[in-house]
DNA sequence: CTGCCAGTTCAAGTGAACTTGAGGTCAAGG
DNA sequence: CCTTGACCTCAAGTTCACTTGAACTGGCAG
């Protein structure tokens, strides 16, 4: 099964067509020939594209996700970099983990309004530290497969 | 102290005066009046801003903020819709922990390259599930305070 | 009274990450 | 041989969350 097809690519990897070209236009994948003018793609496209979902998943810009890569095409991570995403993951976790807290409180609250739950109100400020202080947010996609 | 105006909620809350105006134009905050052709804000915004910040950091879009304020303006959270981003917050923590188990070890992994290295592969592994299955990312905003 | 400057409006621009549309091509099946 | 349909290219469009620019206004200091 050596060489396949961007529909197969998109099927297993669950990207799609659309967005593989765009990948390989930005330098994140290559294709490796073509029939006819369908482009052809080495299984290995797979890990490649795990690699560049790690690197989204983990806060990373398709820039940054390309410059991992060395020019050669083999991942070339810089393991200091990789450090200190981890400790900045770290951060966001911890403000996450807060907010889910807070947010759980909140839907079981027996305050009429949440404003009067000081529970809540921590929460808030919380928010509001995180904000003023380094500001991170998490985004999920709008695409497909409703949760 | 009643009424600020937008320069002192933006010095207080750390939004910038042109995000005040664009959150009010969406209606996730409102003016009290003005001075002039100045803005005057009740210093309760601050917790709204808060509020929204909070929201934000859960992963609300701001129209989904917009939706969790009564028309009179008090916030009117679903419990229900809580507890959901909640759980969703959850598995989000669950997967940054592990992506950030795998950057932690990929920056001191001895293997020459990240590929060979089993346990990459495996938060390779868990990337790859995370997209295909519902696909979350996290995003840090690129705005002041480096880091 | 006059000018300044921080505020105002409205439209347009930005950047990230894709998606969509129009028009074209080609390998395979009937 | 000819149609078909999946893939191709390239440009433009979309969404989100803001920011920026140009032109204007008006309260307050001097």
């Amino acid at each position: 099964m050596r060489d396949i097809d961007i529909a197969e690519v998109a099927q297993l990897s669950g990207v799609r067509a659309s967005t593989l070209r765009f990948y390989e236009e930005k330098g994140l994948i290559a294709s490796h020939g073509r029939r006819g003018l369908r482009r052809l793609f080495d299984p290995a496209v797979l890990d490649r594209l795990a690699l560049i979902a790690l690197g989204r998943a983990s806060g990373f810009s398709l820039d940054e996700i390309a410059r991992m890569f060395a020019p050669d095409g083999r991942p070339r991570i810089d393991r200091k970099l990789l450090a200190a995403k981890a400790d900045e993951l770290d951060r966001t976790i911890r403000r996450l983990n807060a907010m889910r807290d807070g947010l759980r409180h909140a839907a079981v609250c027996p305050a009429p309004s949440h404003m009067e739950c000081p529970t809540f109100r921590r929460l808030l400020r919380v928010a509001a530290a995180g904000k003023i202080g380094e500001k991170k947010k998490v985004k999920k996609s709008r695409r497909k497969s409703g949760s």
